[in-house]
DNA sequence: TTAAACCCTGTAGCTACTACAGATTCAAGC
DNA sequence: GCTTGAATCTGTAGTAGCTACAGGGTTTAA
Protein backbone atom coordinates (compact mmCIF):
# COMPACT_ATOMS: atom_id res chain seq x y z
CA UNK A 1 0.00 0.00 0.00
CA UNK A 2 1.21 3.34 -1.08
CA UNK A 3 1.55 6.38 1.21
CA UNK A 4 -1.76 8.03 -0.01
CA UNK A 5 -4.14 5.27 0.90
CA UNK A 6 -2.39 4.65 4.35
CA UNK A 7 -3.37 8.21 4.53
CA UNK A 8 -6.67 7.50 3.75
CA UNK A 9 -7.12 4.49 6.19
CA UNK A 10 -5.72 6.04 8.98
CA UNK A 11 -6.81 9.60 8.24
CA UNK A 12 -3.34 10.85 8.79
CA UNK A 13 -2.19 13.40 6.44
CA UNK A 14 0.65 12.08 4.42
CA UNK A 15 3.20 15.21 5.79
CA UNK A 16 2.31 13.63 9.27
CA UNK A 17 2.90 9.84 8.44
CA UNK A 18 6.58 11.15 6.17
CA UNK A 19 7.02 13.32 10.23
CA UNK A 20 6.10 10.05 11.99
CA UNK A 21 9.18 8.09 9.96
CA UNK A 22 11.18 10.71 10.14
CA UNK A 23 11.42 10.87 14.18
CA UNK A 24 11.37 7.26 14.80
CA UNK A 25 7.61 6.67 15.25
CA UNK A 26 7.18 4.74 12.22
CA UNK A 27 9.48 2.24 11.42
CA UNK A 28 11.14 3.13 7.78
CA UNK A 29 8.96 0.98 5.15
CA UNK A 30 10.26 -0.82 1.71
CA UNK A 31 10.39 1.34 -1.44
CA UNK A 32 9.02 0.76 -4.56
CA UNK A 33 11.72 0.74 -7.62
CA UNK A 34 11.12 4.29 -8.23
CA UNK A 35 11.24 5.26 -4.56
CA UNK A 36 7.97 5.52 -3.21
CA UNK A 37 7.14 4.15 0.29
CA UNK A 38 5.19 0.62 0.42
CA UNK A 39 3.43 -0.10 3.60
CA UNK A 40 2.14 -3.19 5.32
CA UNK A 41 -0.80 -4.06 7.65
CA UNK A 42 1.70 -3.56 10.58
CA UNK A 43 2.74 -0.21 9.13
CA UNK A 44 -1.26 0.71 9.29
CA UNK A 45 -2.33 -0.93 13.14
CA UNK A 46 0.89 1.02 14.35
CA UNK A 47 -0.26 4.23 13.10
CA UNK A 48 -3.95 3.78 14.06
CA UNK A 49 -2.05 3.48 17.79
CA UNK A 50 -0.12 6.56 17.27
CA UNK A 51 -3.31 8.25 16.30
CA UNK A 52 -5.51 7.02 18.48
CA UNK A 53 -3.00 8.09 21.59
CA UNK A 54 -3.24 11.80 20.17
CA UNK A 55 -6.68 11.82 19.72
CA UNK A 56 -6.43 10.79 23.58
CA UNK A 57 -4.04 14.07 24.18
CA UNK A 58 -0.81 11.29 24.74
CA UNK A 59 2.31 13.50 23.57
CA UNK A 60 4.71 11.95 21.39
CA UNK A 61 7.29 10.79 23.77
CA UNK A 62 4.67 9.47 25.86
CA UNK A 63 3.36 7.43 22.74
CA UNK A 64 7.26 6.60 22.54
CA UNK A 65 7.04 4.80 25.97
CA UNK A 66 4.18 3.32 25.16
CA UNK A 67 5.49 1.79 21.88
CA UNK A 68 8.62 0.77 23.44
CA UNK A 69 6.57 -1.09 25.87
CA UNK A 70 4.86 -2.72 23.03
CA UNK A 71 8.30 -3.91 20.91
CA UNK A 72 9.66 -4.50 24.21
CA UNK A 73 7.00 -7.36 24.26
CA UNK A 74 7.22 -8.05 27.69
CA UNK A 75 5.16 -4.90 29.20
CA UNK A 76 2.45 -5.15 31.75
CA UNK A 77 -0.59 -3.89 32.78
CA UNK A 78 0.82 -2.08 35.47
CA UNK A 79 3.39 -0.34 33.38
CA UNK A 80 1.09 0.78 30.67
CA UNK A 81 -1.52 1.81 33.25
CA UNK A 82 1.38 3.98 35.29
CA UNK A 83 1.82 5.93 31.61
CA UNK A 84 -1.60 6.44 31.54
CA UNK A 85 -2.48 7.57 34.77
CA UNK A 86 -0.04 9.99 34.80
CA UNK A 87 -1.41 11.60 31.20
CA UNK A 88 -5.25 11.90 33.01
CA UNK A 89 -3.69 13.57 35.99
CA UNK A 90 -1.83 16.15 33.78
CA UNK A 91 -5.26 16.49 31.74
CA UNK A 92 -7.11 16.97 35.26
CA UNK A 93 -4.62 19.47 35.93
CA UNK A 94 -5.11 21.20 32.69
CA UNK A 95 -9.13 21.27 33.50
CA UNK A 96 -8.67 22.36 36.96
CA UNK A 97 -5.82 25.42 35.67
CA UNK A 98 -8.51 26.15 32.46
CA UNK A 99 -11.63 26.27 35.22
CA UNK A 100 -9.64 28.99 37.44
CA UNK A 101 -8.69 30.83 34.25
CA UNK A 102 -12.49 31.08 33.44
CA UNK A 103 -13.82 32.09 36.51
CA UNK A 104 -11.18 34.66 36.90
CA UNK A 105 -12.40 35.88 33.28
CA UNK A 106 -16.07 35.56 34.03
CA UNK A 107 -15.51 37.80 36.88
CA UNK A 108 -13.70 40.20 35.69
CA UNK A 109 -16.37 40.45 32.49
CA UNK A 110 -19.11 40.95 34.59
CA UNK A 111 -17.70 43.77 35.87
CA UNK A 112 -18.15 45.08 32.08
CA UNK A 113 -21.27 46.88 30.88
CA UNK A 114 -20.62 45.97 27.24
CA UNK A 115 -22.28 49.22 26.04
CA UNK A 116 -20.21 52.11 24.12
CA UNK A 117 -18.64 54.02 27.21
CA UNK A 118 -15.08 54.21 26.35
CA UNK A 119 -14.27 52.60 29.84
CA UNK A 120 -13.85 49.63 30.58
CA UNK A 121 -13.15 47.30 33.60
CA UNK A 122 -11.74 44.39 31.95
CA UNK A 123 -9.34 47.10 30.65
CA UNK A 124 -8.35 48.36 33.77
CA UNK A 125 -8.20 44.57 35.36
CA UNK A 126 -5.41 43.83 32.97
CA UNK A 127 -3.54 46.67 33.64
CA UNK A 128 -3.71 45.47 37.23
CA UNK B 1 15.45 51.71 34.15
CA UNK B 2 17.04 49.16 32.46
CA UNK B 3 15.72 45.78 30.96
CA UNK B 4 17.18 44.51 34.07
CA UNK B 5 14.95 46.10 36.75
CA UNK B 6 12.12 46.01 34.30
CA UNK B 7 12.60 42.80 33.95
CA UNK B 8 12.27 42.40 38.26
CA UNK B 9 9.68 44.73 38.18
CA UNK B 10 7.17 42.71 35.81
CA UNK B 11 8.19 39.27 36.53
CA UNK B 12 9.08 38.84 32.63
CA UNK B 13 12.10 37.73 31.60
CA UNK B 14 14.35 39.37 29.77
CA UNK B 15 14.17 37.54 26.69
CA UNK B 16 10.80 37.59 26.83
CA UNK B 17 10.99 41.63 27.22
CA UNK B 18 13.27 41.57 24.07
CA UNK B 19 10.88 39.00 22.32
CA UNK B 20 7.57 41.22 22.70
CA UNK B 21 9.86 44.11 21.18
CA UNK B 22 10.80 42.13 18.17
CA UNK B 23 7.28 41.40 17.38
CA UNK B 24 5.81 44.76 18.22
CA UNK B 25 3.90 44.11 21.29
CA UNK B 26 6.19 46.26 23.45
CA UNK B 27 7.33 49.53 21.54
CA UNK B 28 11.10 50.10 21.00
CA UNK B 29 12.52 52.19 23.81
CA UNK B 30 15.33 54.30 24.41
CA UNK B 31 18.58 53.90 24.33
CA UNK B 32 21.63 54.56 26.66
CA UNK B 33 25.25 55.93 25.04
CA UNK B 34 26.06 52.55 25.22
CA UNK B 35 22.67 51.09 23.66
CA UNK B 36 21.38 49.27 26.62
CA UNK B 37 17.50 50.17 26.62
CA UNK B 38 15.96 52.33 28.96
CA UNK B 39 12.31 51.90 29.84
CA UNK B 40 9.83 54.26 31.60
CA UNK B 41 6.76 53.82 33.51
CA UNK B 42 4.97 53.64 30.32
CA UNK B 43 6.74 50.53 29.39
CA UNK B 44 6.42 49.11 32.89
CA UNK B 45 3.03 49.60 32.64
CA UNK B 46 2.34 48.20 28.97
CA UNK B 47 4.52 44.88 29.72
CA UNK B 48 2.27 44.52 32.68
CA UNK B 49 -1.11 44.28 30.66
CA UNK B 50 0.39 42.08 28.55
CA UNK B 51 1.74 39.82 31.00
CA UNK B 52 -1.60 39.58 32.74
CA UNK B 53 -3.74 39.15 29.43
CA UNK B 54 -1.07 36.24 28.89
CA UNK B 55 -1.56 34.70 32.62
CA UNK B 56 -5.03 34.97 31.43
CA UNK B 57 -4.45 32.84 28.28
CA UNK B 58 -4.94 35.37 25.87
CA UNK B 59 -3.05 35.03 22.88
CA UNK B 60 -0.28 37.38 21.47
CA UNK B 61 -2.81 38.23 18.67
CA UNK B 62 -5.67 38.76 20.90
CA UNK B 63 -3.49 41.16 23.30
CA UNK B 64 -2.61 43.00 19.81
CA UNK B 65 -6.16 43.44 19.14
CA UNK B 66 -6.71 44.72 22.70
CA UNK B 67 -4.01 46.90 22.40
CA UNK B 68 -5.08 48.23 19.47
CA UNK B 69 -7.78 49.22 20.86
CA UNK B 70 -6.44 50.70 23.89
CA UNK B 71 -3.84 52.79 21.49
CA UNK B 72 -6.32 53.50 19.42
CA UNK B 73 -7.65 55.43 22.51
CA UNK B 74 -11.60 55.50 21.13
CA UNK B 75 -12.26 51.81 22.08
CA UNK B 76 -15.71 50.99 23.56
CA UNK B 77 -16.42 48.48 26.13
CA UNK B 78 -18.43 46.86 23.88
CA UNK B 79 -15.23 46.48 22.19
CA UNK B 80 -13.39 44.91 24.74
CA UNK B 81 -16.37 42.71 26.22
CA UNK B 82 -16.32 41.27 22.72
CA UNK B 83 -12.73 39.94 22.47
CA UNK B 84 -13.08 38.70 26.07
CA UNK B 85 -15.94 37.03 25.56
CA UNK B 86 -14.55 35.20 22.38
CA UNK B 87 -11.73 33.99 24.57
CA UNK B 88 -13.84 33.16 27.62
CA UNK B 89 -15.56 30.56 24.71
CA UNK B 90 -12.99 29.33 23.58
CA UNK B 91 -11.71 28.30 27.28
CA UNK B 92 -14.89 26.76 27.95
CA UNK B 93 -14.43 24.83 24.48
CA UNK B 94 -10.66 23.33 26.13
CA UNK B 95 -12.49 22.42 29.17
CA UNK B 96 -15.22 20.82 27.32
CA UNK B 97 -12.81 18.85 25.22
CA UNK B 98 -10.19 17.95 27.79
CA UNK B 99 -13.30 16.45 30.19
CA UNK B 100 -14.32 13.94 27.06
CA UNK B 101 -10.86 13.11 26.92
CA UNK B 102 -10.41 12.37 30.70
CA UNK B 103 -13.82 10.36 30.70
CA UNK B 104 -12.65 8.34 27.63
CA UNK B 105 -9.59 7.83 29.18
CA UNK B 106 -10.49 6.51 32.32
CA UNK B 107 -12.79 4.51 31.11
CA UNK B 108 -10.61 2.60 29.37
CA UNK B 109 -8.26 2.90 32.58
CA UNK B 110 -10.98 1.33 34.53
CA UNK B 111 -10.79 -1.86 32.26
CA UNK B 112 -7.10 -2.31 32.99
CA UNK B 113 -6.36 -4.42 35.76
CA UNK B 114 -3.07 -2.89 36.78
CA UNK B 115 -1.12 -6.05 37.74
CA UNK B 116 2.04 -7.85 36.39
CA UNK B 117 0.02 -9.80 33.20
CA UNK B 118 1.56 -9.11 30.04
CA UNK B 119 -1.80 -8.19 28.46
CA UNK B 120 -3.48 -4.78 29.10
CA UNK B 121 -7.04 -3.52 27.42
CA UNK B 122 -5.01 -0.31 27.35
CA UNK B 123 -2.93 -1.32 24.31
CA UNK B 124 -5.94 -2.95 22.98
CA UNK B 125 -8.11 0.17 22.89
CA UNK B 126 -5.27 1.82 21.49
CA UNK B 127 -4.67 0.31 18.68
CA UNK B 128 -8.48 0.07 18.21
C1' DT C 1 2.69 9.28 -25.82
C1' DT C 2 1.14 12.43 -22.88
C1' DA C 3 -1.30 14.40 -19.16
C1' DA C 4 -2.92 13.95 -14.61
C1' DA C 5 -2.28 12.17 -10.36
C1' DC C 6 0.74 10.68 -7.29
C1' DC C 7 5.03 10.62 -4.77
C1' DC C 8 9.83 12.22 -3.46
C1' DT C 9 13.28 15.35 -0.57
C1' DG C 10 14.29 19.32 1.80
C1' DT C 11 13.18 23.42 3.96
C1' DA C 12 10.50 26.91 6.28
C1' DG C 13 6.51 28.20 8.85
C1' DC C 14 3.32 28.12 12.97
C1' DT C 15 3.04 29.66 18.97
C1' DA C 16 5.29 31.83 22.65
C1' DC C 17 8.95 31.70 24.32
C1' DT C 18 13.78 30.06 26.04
C1' DA C 19 18.67 29.36 25.76
C1' DC C 20 22.63 29.86 24.31
C1' DA C 21 27.39 32.13 22.09
C1' DG C 22 30.27 35.70 21.66
C1' DA C 23 30.77 40.56 22.04
C1' DT C 24 30.20 45.02 24.51
C1' DT C 25 29.20 48.18 28.45
C1' DC C 26 28.78 49.52 33.05
C1' DA C 27 29.75 49.95 38.11
C1' DA C 28 32.46 49.17 42.05
C1' DG C 29 36.71 48.43 44.35
C1' DC C 30 41.69 49.11 44.62
C1' DG D 1 43.33 54.69 36.11
C1' DC D 2 42.66 49.84 35.98
C1' DT D 3 40.54 45.65 36.64
C1' DT D 4 36.95 42.55 37.34
C1' DG D 5 32.47 40.88 37.45
C1' DA D 6 27.78 41.75 36.42
C1' DA D 7 24.71 43.35 33.18
C1' DT D 8 23.45 43.95 28.60
C1' DC D 9 23.78 43.56 23.53
C1' DT D 10 22.74 40.91 18.82
C1' DG D 11 21.75 36.93 16.43
C1' DT D 12 20.61 32.29 16.03
C1' DA D 13 18.68 27.88 17.22
C1' DG D 14 15.80 25.04 19.97
C1' DT D 15 11.10 23.46 22.00
C1' DA D 16 6.00 20.30 20.13
C1' DG D 17 3.61 18.58 16.55
C1' DC D 18 2.76 19.14 12.77
C1' DT D 19 1.72 21.74 8.03
C1' DA D 20 2.83 23.77 3.65
C1' DC D 21 5.23 24.67 0.22
C1' DA D 22 8.97 24.32 -3.99
C1' DG D 23 10.90 21.84 -7.38
C1' DG D 24 11.57 17.69 -8.93
C1' DG D 25 10.62 12.31 -10.31
C1' DT D 26 7.12 8.19 -11.05
C1' DT D 27 2.95 5.89 -12.30
C1' DT D 28 -1.11 5.06 -14.71
C1' DA D 29 -4.94 5.60 -17.70
C1' DA D 30 -6.62 7.39 -22.05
Amino acid sequence: MKIGQLSEQTGCKIETIRYYERIGLLPAPARSDGGYRIYDDNHRRRLSFIRRSRELGFTIDEIRGLLDLVDGGNYTCSDVKTITMEHVDSIRQKIADLKKLEKTLSRIASQCTGDATPECPIIDALYE
